[in-house]
DNA sequence: CCTATTAAATGGAACGTTCCAATAAATCAA
DNA sequence: TTGATTTATTGGAACGTTCCATTTAATAGG
């Protein structure tokens, strides 16, 4: 039954006795063939176990109907949620979505790119890498693909970007800490070379200011963006002459990461140092304690972006509008007032 | 800069005043050209802004350099973890791998594996969605495409599987909490529907039974691979007449569940209910408490499954050994001792 | 019955590569 | 110098589709 090589329209021809136009036509579901016609060469495509050549066919089409998603890190939950936001919006349009990660590797997202662009897709959706180099999508964008930038951003980019609105979340989260009473703050995880780190860190020093917090006590650890990044902060944090009583996280993995320190100092998060992430992925809410965290709808950001693309495609322009979307913070267990606070009248002795 | 339509290796022939075929052979890295010639090919390769049509050439070519990753749940990060380790001998072997994920739904699968067939993959590796029916990959098989299976199987088909030693894994498990001096041991979440489900339900079995535990007292609730799943089958064993006092989850995300659900109730998971997941993804470690997991070395796994495949498509064959990867039990803090069989002679009073 | 119109099916060129066979240029042996 | 050999380069025919321009067949109008 299976044929050595395989079968091309011209086998389906001959099987069905028509031409290879009228497969080609059968296979695009025009109506102009005859219904007898084509279930004729619909037996015949079963009988020699034909499988379409989208790479031939895509030669003469302008567009395929494959959009690359590539994204940084397979393994924080976050990316899993915004791919399956969009795939939902993909499929019901016909575009399947192929995933590359790139290990937050930039020379790793070279190749995928290269990779992607070779195989002809019709559209980019990414999540770069850190420490993507300023001309990384130049080739892209030269070649007019239409790319957009999902949670991520270049700086200096005229590419669309879909993302939270991460100042504001910063500021949010901060507020709610400042109103429980902490005085010396810090914010945990990332790096100047991301700019969603200047974003969210800006949030968190407009909140300090505003809210009157001396700017020496509004602290800075830098760090990896996964649980471990989380843990060497908090250490970081714990050996600083005035230790901080509370922390706002880069992402929830780095939360997540802060919790298992403090735990393994025989502190309590929430209770004894307060904390709070950022993205809100499905394991916080499980989390013990439960974690504070903004929610930013990863899938809805994926949704929203892949829309935002599929429009591109159609109306084949490059440009598109920046999304920003909506954040609020889901308050839980994992950040308490400040201890000492309740110990001391509020407010003083705070300033180094 | 950005010509309109996109450059062909005519173009680039042009602007180096050479012919296609050189430009062929550059391309190729073939030895065959002069240093200075193929260095001014280069050049207008740059130049131009040219991007390789892979699909073209895999019209003469026998095989492209992509692989298909078919996964059934990308938000499992143990998928994530095999993904990973996939993809490091992949890079090493210049092949790319697509991922694309099936949420579970056999008619999605279907979609992406036919798309990733269109693509011209070179091979596939997959982890079959739940419900996948016996014929899904008759099409592939005679395509003489290869393909292997990892992590789950489907009956009677002769595709390779790369999967753990899940007999033995729930064997281990189950030995250790009748070891705890549990013997109203319940296996939790999965269904029949799944060849992993037999194979791990059968360790549980077997260990009950040469560990003299009476079939009735090892009970099974079926459900979702889940966290969802997890806190379902807890609370259907909670409402029994006699509750069981141990779990062997599935995997790990119901074990999740069910501690989740656990304490939900009040009920401290350990101390007062024992729970052992399988797959031991990253987050076990961190759980509160943490989970006392199988180990099955999803990144190994990935990376054997890779191994298997690149041998396949290098001695393109459709046929190769099963790989059942080891397994260990790796002890943590969620299954302490039946809190009854202290309080009374061990042994007795057990059977209904 | 002839012509105009519509419907259905078809042949051929094109898409961007690879690869083989052929040519052209350079080197060598005699 | 001539012919043989090696080294670089090239033209042309595939590869499996799509799509346009045609052809053929069927139907309708007069």
């Amino acid at each position: 039954m299976a044929s050595r090589a395989k079968a091309t329209i011209f086998d389906i021809a001959r099987e069905a006795g028509v031409s290879k136009s009228t497969v080609s036509l059968v296979l695009q579901g025009s109506g102009l063939i005859r219904p007898e016609t084509a279930s004729k060469v619909r037996k015949a495509i079963e009988d020699v176990g034909y499988v379409y050549n989208r790479g031939a066919a895509n030669l003469r089409k302008a567009h395929s109907n494959v959009i690359g998603m590539v994204i940084n890190d397979l393994t924080n939950p976050f990316f899993a949620e915004l791919a399956v936001g969009m795939e939902r919006v993909f499929q019901s349009a016909g575009i399947v979505p192929f995933i590359a990660n790139t290990a937050e590797n930039p020379v790793r997202q070279e190749e995928v790119l290269k990779s992607l662009m070779e195989q002809g897709v019709a559209g980019l959706i990414v999540s770069p890498a850190r420490g993507t180099t300023p001309g990384a999508f130049r080739r892209i964008e030269t070649a007019g693909l239409p790319v957009v930038f999902a949670m991520r951003r270049l700086p200096e980019s005229r590419i669309p970007v879909i993302a939270p609105d991460n100042h504001r979340g910063a500021y949010l989260a901060t507020a709610h800490l400042i109103g429980k009473g902490h005085r010396r703050l810090v914010f945990f995880g990332g790096s100047s070379d991301l700019v969603v780190y200047h974003e969210r860190l800006g949030g968190f020093r407009e909140a300090c200011e505003t809210q009157g917090i001396a700017a020496g006590d509004a602290l800075v650890v830098e760090g990896e963006t996964s649980r471990r990044g989380g843990i060497a902060c908090l250490e970081t944090a714990l050996t600083m002459a005035e230790p901080p009583t509370a922390a706002l996280c880069f992402n929830d993995a780095v939360a997540f990461g802060a919790m298992l320190a403090l735990r393994k100092r025989g502190l309590e998060p929430g209770a004894d140092f307060a904390i709070v992430g950022f993205d809100d992925v499905a394991e916080a809410e499980h989390y013990m304690p439960a974690l504070t965290s903004v929610a930013v709808d990863s899938a809805g950001l994926g949704e929203r972006a892949a829309h935002v693309m599929l429009k591109m495609i159609q109306s084949r322009t490059t440009r598109a509008e920046d999304h920003i979307g909506a954040v609020n913070l889901v308050v839980r267990e994992s950040c308490g007032p400040d201890r000492r606070a309740r110990n001391r009248p509020a407010g003083s002795g705070d300033a180094a």
